[in-house]
DNA sequence: CAGTGGTCTAGACCACACT
DNA sequence: GTGTGGTCTAGACCACTGC
């Protein structure tokens, strides 16, 4: 007889409740990322269910990267402070050659003039502030990305354009460290576009060049969106990889 | 005790045997796209082994898109023949509004001029003939998607343009009902460039416009590419969507 | 109703990591 | 060795489909 953990509602299954409380848990940032949660013996003990029942719920969230399973270790929350997790959500690739790594210089950090847009895709009304950050970034010595990303204040209170500068990693794990917030999945956008002079001399590229637009919104535990990036990548030598399944 | 399907060589868990076995009856056409596959019993009475290790089999080749599993009904080969499936591999969207339908104009169907990279992208050797095909994709009467595709002469013999024309569906239903291949995933690689004279005018756009360029190999089972295409997609009221995970 | 996939359990044993 | 996740089994019952 399976435990009934929400009697109330719902005629969703078992595993499927396991795994909201799991979820419950990362979102309320009681187990953090790069940590170990509790065996599958234990979470079974917990609940209430068998071992098969809380395995199913892990599965599904290892499958989404919100866990990562370690046979012999333990399932860990997934993080972006890993070396094998920088390319996570970097589909540039050069035409030729090995996988690149990108150098970073950030340009500018101040708060944004108020945009509808990213208000709109960040689901904030329009008074809340935004950040707004500028950066290059560059593959042996050639400038490759220009980006600029927008954060809510509220989320990033105190960002300034110098922590920035001097947090030695990736810019998602800088999130989850110094603001509790880890990035879950991002949806892109991309489009050709004409460079414009205000953003050539930043790729040393000529003004009316064709370069890839890509707009991305990242989101946290929960679906909640939290940053907007617009890049545009100078292709002429790299591409953007993508795998349809 | 488990049934050792393979007692020779590897040491993979059974149900990684059993998915390969119930591969190699899709790369085989012994179960057609859109038929029922036996059900769970059955399989596992066949290969002696018990339903849940089945289950795991199947489980895989379902996340992977091979095969689609209907509660009550059965299990199915997957295929391109159905509505829900048009869109499977299209990541073009309007900016704004419903989902597009586009429309099919085939230009021309020829034997290709030898082409060493295309040669090398489908894993033929230089002298195995290639068919390519132009065709140009409109949207509510507006040209979006100018389009050339290879595939080998071997696979696609006695392909014609009337026979493309005259196909009311999609093209890798087309390749599934008149060749047997089933497309199961593909690759894109994505530039932006600027428009070539040769090609400005099927898109109605001016010479050197910025446009998305996106090249595609597509394979069919066992990882066998099939076909390669390349794309240019008018991208000023459409983009490319793409979700990281 | 019978047949299918979907869920849940309990228990056994394997493979791997640490100590 | 102990503890972790990974595999496999056998059997029960649920949910959905179609006759």
């Amino acid at each position: 007889m399976p435990a009934v953990i929400n009697p109330v509602a719902s005629f969703s299954p078992l595993y499927a409740q396991i795994k909201a409380l799991i979820l419950a848990r990362l979102q309320a940032s009681e187990w953090l990322p790069g940590e170990a949660i509790p065996s599958e013996m234990e979470l079974a003990a917990r609940y209430l269910v068998s071992q098969g029942t809380v395995r199913k719920a892990i599965d599904e969230l290892a499958s989404e990267s919100l866990l990562v399973r370690k046979q012999g270790k333990g399932t860990f929350v997934a993080t972006h402070q890993r070396e094998d997790w920088h390319y996570r959500f970097l589909r540039l690739a050069p035409d030729v050659g090995q996988q690149l790594l990108l150098k970073n210089h950030f340009l500018l950090c101040e708060i944004a003039k108020p945009n509808p847009r990213i208000s709109q895709l960040l689901q904030l009304s329009a008074e809340e502030g935004l950040f707004r950050i500028e950066r290059v970034q560059s593959f042996s010595g050639k400038p490759i990305v220009f980006e600029e990303i927008w954060l809510p204040v509220t989320r990033f209170e105190g960002l300034t354009l110098d922590a920035l500068k001097s947090w030695p990693g990736l810019t998602y794990a800088f999130y989850e460290s110094k603001y509790a917030t880890h990035m879950v999945r991002a949806e892109e956008q991309i489009k050709a576009t004409s460079l414009e002079a205000s953003i050539a001399c930043h790729l040393d590229l000529a003004i009316g060049s064709s370069v890839l637009s890509v707009e991305r919104v990242a989101f946290t535990y929960g679906d909640q969106p939290v940053e907007v990036r617009r890049a545009l990548y100078d292709t002429t030598e790299h591409h953007y990889e993508n795998k349809l399944n």
